[in-house]
RNA sequence: GGGCCGUUAGCUCAGUGGUAGAGCAUCUGACUUUUAAUCAGGUGGUCGCUGGUUCGAUCCCAGCACGGCUCACCA
């Protein structure tokens, strides 16, 4: 109807396919039939076929039968090449009318670049030696409407790729394959956790009171309960209160939410693993962490040196470990005086652009320091310890230094990956530092955290990895939009 | 939120103060072993949006939208 209309260009291509649409529906096809059984994946049939000898093969030609999306069409007359592909493989089709008789020919003329197809045939190699099938018969099974991707530069438009997600992976094989190392890392972690004895749990996503973290939440409501609730920033009081309760080693594998500024390396929700380890501490997290990290690369990467930007990252151990403190010191010129005594601390501060000095502690102002000088630059993967208490409401503090804790965290591709430390047990002291706390940030007191942990928890020790910048560095990224398939973005007016 | 940059055909990109071009895709024709098939011809544009300057703006200026990088916020 209302073909008289003016049309925009998309929609004189769409028209085409709709007219095919039709054409087929004419025909007596379904464009859109329920199934077609396929015995396997192009990529198995491909390899199965790979292994017979071109002289066997043409002896003896298989029967195959396969389906996928026609990624190219080179008509030659009365004969057509098709790309098929499932999108891990692709095979080629070698298209005959004179095979396919004039019925079928007619509906193969009706396909276009995008649709979904089924094909039987016989298995042969093209004089070039390219590995092909013969089509008997060329069954549509989805028609698409809108036109698909250049086929040779693929998408680029970086919005467009993370808008329409779908046509990036069609479209360009490398992102496809960098989503498939980001599953393969996940579940690499599953197994590599689960293999030493620890429990996947999950626990909520909505909390009547954020804790965890210090970032500001998501707030959102609960109808009739008539309560506000807040997407989590960290799941660590509840995997605690697991620990509390006798699962010894747990872990969570889920999205964190933070309602922060977006960036590079932020986006609003992100994936975090979170694990708590009774009996151990701090120590035995980072040999636990050099570990996994080492095996995930050899799994995801196939190496222990990753490639990043214009640096190489080098996973082999030991890696380095270093203080807060000796890392300021090591990346800038500062001396050990300008980081002792509040004055000359301030005056550190000030001469590397921090800012609200007056209303931060030292251990804030130290941390500070550790930014603006040292993160950057932490290219090879270094554990930063000796962190100030004020700054660690929920680690324990280091023997024979009450300013100071147990806790790491790991820096690689200058970058933050994880924070971990020797769990603080000790309730009374526990409820002292969230009451500091809430007394200069105005936040809530976990009462019930507090009240398992007066119930005893065993010494533990428990850390996060930033699972998306941890892709980010397998994949060689340098956004965190890239390794993240759908990332937030403004929605569009139009469309 | 600040700064810088970008937005031209479905896709990938050129380009100019005088109403816009290429390749791929699409359409028509030729072609029975091609593979970024080839050859010939055609269709396709609100040059992100809104204003301003100008005889005339896709181009210059301003605002807005969306995006990229970066700083800030933030672990």
């Amino acid at each position: 109807m209302a073909e008289q209309e003016t049309q925009q260009p998309v929609e004189q291509l769409i028209a085409n396919r709709r007219e095919k649409l039709a054409s087929l529906r004419e025909l007596g096809v379904d464009p859109y039939p329920r199934r077609f059984r396929v015995p396997e994946s192009i990529g198995s049939l491909r390899e199965r076929l790979d292994a017979i000898a071109p002289d066997e093969l043409s002896a003896d030609p298989p029967k195959v039968r396969m389906a996928g999306r026609i990624q190219a069409i080179r008509g030659h007359g009365k004969v057509a090449f098709v790309d098929l592909t499932d999108g891990a493989a692709k095979l080629q089709v070698y298209v005959r009318r004179d095979r396919l008789g004039e019925d079928g020919w007619k509906l193969f003329k009706l396909m276009d670049l995008g649709d979904f197809a089924g094909v039987e045939g016989e298995a042969f190699r093209t004089r070039t030696g390219e590995l092909s099938v013969a089509a008997d018969r060329v069954t549509l099974l989805s028609k698409g409407l809108r036109p698909m991707p250049e086929k040779y530069h693929g998408l680029t438009d970086r919005e467009a790729r993370a808008r329409q997600r779908y046509l990036d992976l069609l479209a360009n094989p490398d992102s496809r394959a960098e989503f498939e190392a980001r599953s393969r890392l996940v579940s690499g972690i599953r197994r590599f956790l689960e293999a030493r004895g620890f429990l996947e749990v999950e626990t909520p996503m909505m909390h009547p009171i954020p804790g965890g973290a210090s970032a500001r939440p998501f707030v959102t409501h609960h109808n009739t309960m008539d309560m506000d609730l807040y997407l989590r920033i960290a799941p660590e009081l509840y995997l605690k209160r697991l620990i509390v309760g006798g699962f010894e080693r747990v872990f969570e594998l889920n999205r964190n939410f933070r309602n922060e500024g977006i960036s590079t390396r932020h986006n609003p929700e992100f994936t975090m693993l979170e694990f708590y380890w009774a009996y151990a501490d701090y120590e035995l997290l980072m040999d636990l962490t050099e570990e996994m990290i080492c095996h995930l690369a050899e799994q995801v990467v196939g190496s222990l040196t990753l490639p990043w930007g214009e640096a190489t990252i080098d996973l082999k151990r030991p890696w380095t470990r270093l203080s807060l403190q000796d890392a300021v010191l090591t990346y800038s010129d500062l001396t050990p005086e300008d980081l002792g005594e509040r004055s000359r601390l301030e005056k550190a501060a000030e001469r590397f652009g921090v800012e609200k000095i007056a209303e931060r502690t030292d251990g804030k102002l130290l941390a500070e320091l550790f930014e603006a000088t040292a993160e950057s630059e932490l290219m090879q993967p270094t554990f930063i310890t000796g962190f100030p208490r004020a700054i660690s409401p929920l680690a324990k503090s280091t023997a024979g230094d009450p300013d100071t804790v147990e806790r790491f965290e790991l820096y690689m591709g200058g970058m933050e990956i994880a924070n971990a430390y020797t769990e603080l047990n000790d309730p009374i002291e526990q409820r002292r530092r969230f009451e500091e706390q809430a007394r200069a940030t105005g936040g809530v007191v976990d009462e019930d955290f507090l009240r398992a942990l007066e119930y005893g928890m065993p010494p533990t020790g428990g850390e996060g990895i930033g699972i998306d910048r941890l892709v980010m560095l397998m994949t060689n990224r340098a956004s965190i939009r890239d390794v993240i398939l759908f990332p937030l973005l403004r929605p569009r007016l139009s469309e």
